[in-house]
DNA sequence: ACAAGTTAGTTGTATAATACAATTACATAG
DNA sequence: CTATGTAATTGTATTATACAACTAACTTGT
């Protein structure tokens, strides 16, 4: 292993981490954030869940969960399902609003990340999407154990 | 370009910056914090600078950058260098100590990172490496236009 | 069946990293 | 020499996170 690609990946990591930090700050009005999109994302795709399973898939604390998802009811985006066998838990699930808004913000999203990668060709693309969901499914394997 | 790899693209980057976000929470009494260190990267490989500079070669505002070098100022990693000829401003400077604490760190996180890839193959690595950086750099050149 | 322990979720508090706005002290151009 | 511009700081706000204390509800072991 060339420690120099490991001395690249992480310096750039850490710039990365700063861009993706402050381009969270175009922030209009009545947007939602970033991390409660993938939690919108999350029960979409998934299913409804509870706060405890939603922070164990994301590896968050629990506390931060809950606040995001009281955020997103707030909003409308989810309602709570209440567990007939739990009195204590419930399931988020997502309601029409926050389907449409998932999807414009995936639009959105979309639409900048092409813009920005216009002049890339496929296979960088690629095999960066394909990296990084290496790296993040390194990552958490690691940090699960 | 397909559309797919966007999608992987843009949801694998908001899973990493969640991961390196908590990630930073690795937080013993007396270290300094991973944007820090990058101002102190930043003037160790480039030189002395003022906050001003510093904070455009890292398109960050200005008090966020002014921040940071107090800190690093009361840790004892950095000097401020008066400018003879604008009494307004300074340069930062690196001092022993700074340089010892930025080796350490450096060393820690090339030694953490080199356990995280310790299954990856070189050629991942470097193209990993390769295309974080080539992405940091589109982002960097678009965001300033 | 009930006291003891465990679990789901919330809330209080703290921290890092950022931005924007107001301010201060200095510099420069008419 | 006054008016405007500029380097840096400081006040305030926001997002995203963690940890700790708490509440209410569930489960277990005798």
């Amino acid at each position: 292993m060339n420690e120099n690609w490991l001395e690249t990946i992480l310096s750039e990591l850490a710039v990365l981490h700063r861009s993706l930090g402050s381009a969270a700050k175009y922030k209009k009005p009545g947007t939602i954030e970033r991390s409660a999109h993938l939690l919108l994302g999350q029960i979409t795709s998934q299913g409804p869940a509870g706060v405890k399973a939603l922070a164990e898939e994301f590896q968050l604390d629990i506390s931060t969960v809950s606040r995001q998802a009281a955020a997103l009811e707030k909003k409308g985006f989810v309602y709570r399902m209440p567990d007939p066998l739990d009195k204590r838990a419930y399931s988020l699930q997502i309601t029409e609003l926050g389907m449409k808004e998932l999807m414009n913000y995936k639009q959105k999203r979309l639409a900048d990340m092409g813009e920005l990668l216009k002049d890339w060709s496929a296979e960088d693309c690629e095999a960066f999407g394909q990296l990084l969901k290496k790296f993040n499914h390194t990552l958490l394997n690691l940090t699960s154990k």
